[in-house]
DNA sequence: GCGTCGATGGCA
DNA sequence: GCCATCGACGCG
């Protein structure tokens, strides 16, 4: 196992600094719009003097009530609650017994909307798999009982915007929804066409997911 | 390289 | 009894 990474000092909290935080109105739209542009974004966890950070490559959009993929369309219950809460607060969940899973809550309040983020590829110099959401969740030590229902613009989980240009972004269907009815066929999984990072494609089926370029 | 399967626990 | 996963294992 690798070392983990020290937080070195953080651009996005000096005054004038040309990286900076994703706030709230970044978040406040369709989760069809803020899955691809999280794509390219840094992820970043403090944990004490610990800092975590990464470059966001893969992720999808469940997109409410009516995608049957999307835990929401269970209704509202104790788990999907921060889901139907503000936007730009985290819903992590916990599955098949030893994964949390990050979301990002999108839209707005009482539309349940929420972006996965799937893969990711680590900075500084921090040599891990962040390849798959459980993966990344668990190195960057983010976990349902920690971090559900947090503020992405407070201090210890946020995205950043460090400037850089927009990567090309695929999209395909998602992964492991095949209970989702028709669902199931629709791309809302986006990733960075040009990184080694993306997760890798399901298996299963022996024939390549349908994929498209887009932008 | 590709398919199959078990681990493991919260949730409806 | 599922399940927005992962990794080990068997095959050839």
């Amino acid at each position: 196992m690798a070392a983990e990474p020290v937080r070195p000092y953080a651009r996005e909290d000096r005054p004038g600094s040309a990286v900076k935080k994703l706030g709230r109105s970044f978040y406040a739209r369709p989760a069809i719009e803020l899955a691809p542009d999280l794509i390219g974004k840094i992820l970043v966890h403090r944990i004490g003097r610990k800092e975590y950070r990464a470059r966001i490559v893969e992720t999808e959009a469940y997109i409410g009530q009516h995608d049957l993929a999307c835990h929401a369309s269970k209704g509202r219950t104790n788990r999907t609650e921060v889901m139907f809460g503000r936007p730009g607060h985290a819903y992590v969940y916990f599955i098949y017994g030893m994964y949390d899973m990050l979301n990002v809550v999108a839209s707005d309040v009482d539309d349940a909307q929420a972006v996965l983020i799937r893969a990711a590829e680590p900075l500084n110099g921090w040599n891990v798999d962040l390849s798959g959401p459980g993966k990344l969740a668990r190195a960057m030590h983010i976990t349902r009982r920690a971090n559900n229902g947090v503020d992405l613009t407070g201090k210890k989980l946020f995205f950043i915007d460090a400037g850089a240009p927009r990567p090309k972004i695929s999209r395909s269907k998602r992964v492991g929804v095949d209970y989702a009815g028709r669902w199931k066929h629709a791309l809302l999984r986006f990733f960075d066409a040009g990184s080694p990072f993306v997760s890798r494609i399901r298996p299963m089926s022996g024939k390549r997911q349908g994929e498209e370029a887009t932008r």
